[in-house]
This record gives C-alpha cells, sequence and structure tokens, in this order.
DNA sequence: TTAATGACGACTATTATAGTCGTCTATATT
DNA sequence: AATATAGACGACTATAATAGTCGTCATTAA
C-alpha cells in the first residue's frame, strides 16, 4: 500500500512532533528510536525538508525539526511526496501523471468507474488526516482515575 | 494502484458480461478487442475460472463464458486474487496477511489511524462496486429521442 | 581548528511485474 | 479414428521499482 519512505517518513514526522519543543533531533537518534536505517532516513528527511515541512541545521547541536504545525501537515502530502501522485487514469481528468494504460481513452471504458471512485476514497481519507491527528492518537492513553 | 492483470481481468469481466448470452467467447478474440496479449489473458482468465467467476470449455465451439451473474461478482474479490489481499497492517486486526512492518506492533503506533482509516475506505469502494455497475457504466449511452 | 552533523550523488541487491514459449490435454466434427 | 480447434499449465525472461548502502563533501558550534 506504501513504500517503506512514505511509512518511515509518516513515523519520523510523528516522532518530530512530539519532540518539537525540545530543540533539533539528531538524525541517528531518529533513526535508532524507529528502527529505520540511518543512511535512508537522511534522504527521507532531505525530501521532507526540501516540501517544507522541515528544518535542519548542520553542525554540531544540529538536528531536523518540525517547521509546520501538525495541523498543518496533511499526510496526503507526504504519501504523494514518496508514492508520487495517486495512479489516476488519464482519463478521469486530474492533473495526475500516470496513465491507466493504452486503451484510446474510450468513453465507455468500464474501469474508469472503479478508478475514478476509488481516487475519490483514498484522496477523501489521506486530504482529510493531519499529522495532529496521528500524534494525538500515538500519544499515551490518559488513564482517568476512577473517583 | 492496479496491476496489469487486475485492470485486464476486470476489462475482460466486462466483455464477458456483454457477450454473454452469446455462447463461449474465445481467448483470441477477447485478446484482440481489448488489447490484451493473448497469452497473458490465458493466466487471468484461469485464474477466475479457478475462482468461480468463469467456465470454460476447450475444443472447436469452445470459449469461455460467464459463470455467475454480473451482481454477485464483486470487483473486490478480483482485485484481490490478483494483486493479493489489502496490505493491512497486521496490527489492524484483520485476517490479512503481509505485515506492515518490523515494528513492534507496538499499541501507540501512529501509523496504524492510517493503515486503518484507508483500509476502510478503499474496501468500502470495492466491497460495494459489483460488476453490474461497471457493465452499465460501459454501455453505449441511451439517445432519449425529443419527442 | 576540529569534531559533529547534515547534504548529496552514485551504486547495488532483491523483488515484483508483465509478458513469452513450448507442450500437453480435451473436444467437436468429419 | 483422424484432425483441427481451443484451453491448461509449467517454466522461463526482461524490465523496472524498491529498499538500502557507500563515500565524500559542506557547514557549524565550541
Ligand atoms: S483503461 Fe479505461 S480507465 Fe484506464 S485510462 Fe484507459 S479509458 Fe481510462
Ligand atoms: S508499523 Fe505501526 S501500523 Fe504498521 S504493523 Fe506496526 S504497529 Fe501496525
Amino acid at each position: 500500500m506504501f513504500s517503506m519512505k512514505t511509512k518511515y517518513a509518516i513515523k519520523a514526522l510523528i516522532r518530530l512532533a512530539h519532540k518539537r519543543h525540545n530543540g533539533p533531533v539528531l538524525i541517528a537518534d531518529l533513526s535508532v528510536e524507529e528502527g529505520i536505517p540511518k543512511k535512508f532516513l537522511e534522504n527521507i528527511l532531505l525530501s521532507l525538508k526540501n516540501e517544507g515541512m522541515l528544518a535542519s541545521r548542520k553542525g554540531k547541536g544540529g538536528g531536523y525539526a518540525l517547521l509546520r504545525r501538525p495541523e498543518d501537515i496533511r499526510i496526503a502530502q507526504v504519501v504523494q511526496l514518496f508514492d508520487g501522485p495517486l495512479a489516476v487514469p488519464s482519463c478521469v481528468k486530474m492533473s495526475m501523471v500516470r496513465s491507466c494504460n493504452a486503451c484510446g481513452e474510450s468513453p465507455q471504458c468500464g474501469l474508469r468507474l472503479v478508478m475514478a471512485e476509488l481516487k475519490e476514497s483514498i484522496s477523501g481519507c489521506l486530504d482529510r488526516l493531519t499529522l495532529l491527528d496521528l500524534v494525538l492518537e500515538s500519544e499515551e492513553p490518559v488513564f482517568d482515575p476512577v473517583i
């Protein structure tokens, strides 16, 4: 469903969100805490930085930090960054890239309906979710003291 | 999104549904009409037959035919046959196979929410659609004669 | 000046997909 | 029975994507 890059990216973002009031986080720390191969994580964080979601600082005391608020980071954007645009057929008009395939795009092609509906479902879901939702979900559950 | 096998399978099923009152359809014909490599289509149809959706007859006058009614064939079943079960994380309890990945399945993993919601969206969509829906969609539009 | 730390291009290994080939088996027709 | 037709089926290949590694360079704080 998702590539490892996407999954690692989301996990790293959640971790960075949790730590965002403690100054920059080292790649090495993130790598250990989330069990992500360090060199691989490097690439991923760099992409996220270029996307404008993270800031970094080199040298001693450096590291990565969240640049935008968790509620302003859509999961859809992360997925799109690593797994590319949702592979919607070219006949379903959107600025999406990969064509569904060699079909002449006949207006009666029966695949269109599935593709279109699925696209609605998925992007509806991913557009709605933000990093904040995931952060809240992954927090330690609060124990209500009885009485 | 879908493998070619899945897409070809759906297209072939639609075509077979359209022709289902005309006796068995040759692989060769389906292949030409839908632009599917013949040998490849062979495998696909065989899988669909083993799944109980199609019947076949060998020899002269043979070919493939739809075994169940279009409204009884769920698109989800076709997708699952060729692309395997939706890759839902093992932590989201369902009888799904591929694990999301080496994570210890901590109850606080933030990925769970995305995976679970997405799974709902997608399988909701694919479970709802049947072959009949696609067949209707791909029929020639009826021209209402004015007056 | 130096140790820490991110940046970045090139490389590799593994796997999945898409598709092909050859041969065998079943059936209808004559 | 003979033959042409048509599906069954296992083995094979080519290509591309994914997941990840390696080496080196650039920047910064102390
Ligand atoms: S195969 Fe059908 S759904 Fe896909 S691009 Fe062509 S017309 Fe659209
Ligand atoms: S990584 Fe998270 S979502 Fe995936 S299986 Fe593990 S706990 Fe579940």
